[in-house]
RNA sequence: GGCCUUAUCGUCUAACGGUUAGGACGAAGCCUUCUCAAGGCUUAAAUCCGGGUUCGAUUCCCGGUAAGGUCACCA
């Protein structure tokens, strides 16, 4: 078939390691996108042939990063496919079917080196200095292979192999990567060279992305490609994504993130989204904010980065804040309000949805709900708050007649001007601000603020009154004066 | 060490041979302001080095340098 007409089929194979870093989630991400902007398969298939390296639960936690983001999977161990199944070790028969192919054509047989010997050769070659090629040492009279054994592929040509990639162009790897390397281990498991070959034939994928570690093994793939007389998919590889402040490929030694922990901090799932897709990549022109749909429609393959980006938490951040501005009110309100309880913050539906506007002017993402509230810093909207009488004096001045007469002033009018229940903060400004103006505004409101939220930094007094309502702002005033007394 | 890949402000990046090398994050400053946050404006900040090719190289070629990757019965 027509390489440019026939249906887009692309995977994300993880093995099941309990662990989903930046990295991993950002190659699903491109083949997701690029798999939804031509309308095509995307199959998920858990690549567990490491029973040893295998956590329990790791499939769970694949998904649920997945699902988080939204990158929806058409074919996958939960919800089944035509290319079922989806778990590598239930697909061992058809590993063995290809391995007996190639035993057939005399390019595969049984080895049964152990692992002492192997390394002797390692560490003779190591000595030497020249690489270590097991096809050196290839056996002059195999056994049969009876599948107690490994089995290893006989390289039928040792040459350089050139391939065209659609991130890097025109890739090439010497014979010196070209090795009899193992198809499937003494354990019965395929290794991960053979199998996702196997796979990505037998699942038809059309496209094959993934993390450019895999440019010195392509040749590899590509002479059993050629054995098997089958053409390869076509190849699409990624620069590495460094840690933040380092410029090392994204590892779980260094420190790497799982990509729930994003999740746990608060992040929306759109602005993780938008944040990896920017992280080598982009489409030119200088917007930056996308929404997902947006990024389906013009995600182009060729406009990849071939050299590597590193990690800025701080744009995170950023970016999480302008898609917490896309949200709507009742969206923010409530994802806020959420947050405050699972802080145990609770109170009257109207006064936290009062509160909520001040929070979102103050936070780049949900956690630092929690860190604010960790801090106490949101204390004095649920009690009064303890505060030296100094903190009461604008600029440390101590004016204690003057500071009295303007908190009496303010109360005053509050008491005979102000409704119970009123519901406008510029009402409050109104009442205020023009003796605040003629007085001094520092004078006036700096310690009218302190008197409100005892903290030298918190919001307008306007905003606080308006949040803690007449009876709450008459209560802390009082007590204002009362330190000043 | 062999092989492979990459190289524009601190960071993410734009500029498919001709631009005062553009934008964003961050930083600094100013404005607004009682403080914080938000907002507005402004500034500083880059083509790794050396050779070619060309009237002209960030861009093409070669060589250095630096960084990264890879050389498993891991993926």
């Amino acid at each position: 078939m027509d390489k440019n007409t026939e249906k887009v089929i692309t995977r994300f194979a993880p093995s099941p390691t309990g662990f989903m870093h930046v990295g991993n989630v950002r190659s699903a991400l491109y083949a997701w996108l690029w798999t939804k902007k031509n309308n095509g398969t995307f199959i998920l298939r858990i690549e567990d042939t490491d029973k040893e390296r295998e956590v329990a639960g790791s499939v769970e936690h694949i998904q649920e990063v997945l699902n988080w983001l939204g990158l929806k999977w058409d074919e996958g161990p939960d919800i089944g496919g035509p290319h079922a199944p989806y778990f590598q070790s239930e697909r061992l028969n058809l590993y063995k079917q290809y391995a007996q192919k190639l035993i057939e054509k005399g390019l595969a047989y049984a080895d049964s080196t152990n692992e002492d010997e192997l390394d002797k050769l390692r560490k003779k070659a190591e000595e030497e200095k020249r690489p270590f090629l097991f096809r050196d040492h290839r056996p002059e009279n195999p056994p049969e292979w009876d599948g107690t054994q490994s089995l290893r592929f006989k390289v039928p040509k040792i040459k350089s192999y050139s391939w065209d990639d659609l991130v890097f162009g025109k890739l090439s790897a010497g014979p010196e990567m070209l090795d009899d390397f193992i198809l499937i281990k003494s354990d019965g498991y395929p290794t991960y060279n053979f199998a996702h070959i196997v796979d990505d034939i037998e699942m038809e994928i059309t496209l094959v992305m993934r993390g450019m570690e895999y440019i010195s093994s392509t040749p590899k793939y590509l002479s059993v490609y050629e054995a098997l007389e089958l053409n390869p998919p076509q190849y699409a590889y990624l620069p590495h994504i460094m840690a933040d402040g380092g410029n090392k490929k994204l590892g779980k030694r260094d420190g790497a993130k799982d990509i729930l922990e994003y999740k746990k901090e608060g992040y929306l799932p759109s602005a993780m989204i938008n944040f990896l897709v920017l992280l080598g990549w982009n489409p030119g022109g200088d917007k930056e904010v996308f929404t997902v749909d947006e990024l389906i429609s013009i995600f182009e393959i060729t406009r990849i980065q071939k050299s590597g980006a590193q990690l800025n938490n701080t744009k995170l951040d950023w970016l999480n804040k302008e898609h917490m501005k896309l949200l709507s009110e009742n969206e923010r309100n409530s994802k806020i309000i959420e947050r405050l309880n699972s802080n145990s913050i609770s109170g009257e539906d109207d006064f936290l949805l009062k509160l909520c506007p001040v929070i979102f002017d103050h936070i780049s993402k949900w956690g630092d709900i929690d860190t604010m509230a960790l801090a106490g810093e949101l204390d004095y909207y649920f009690n009064q708050p303890q505060y030296e009488k100094s903190l009461l004096f604008w600029k440390g001045k101590e004016a204690v007649e003057e500071t009295k007469k303007h908190l009496e002033h303010v109360f005053e009018v509050m008491t005979s001007s102000l409704e119970d229940n009123f519901t406008d903060v510029e009402k409050i400004k109104n009442l205020i601000f023009d003796y605040a103006t003629e007085n001094g505004r520092g004078e006036v409101l700096w310690p009218l603020r302190v008197s409100l939220s005892g903290k030298d930094k918190s919001p307008d007094p306007f905003t606080l009154i308006y949040i803690l309502g007449k009876n709450e702002t008459l209560n802390r005033i009082s007590g204002a004066l009362k330190k000043l007394s």
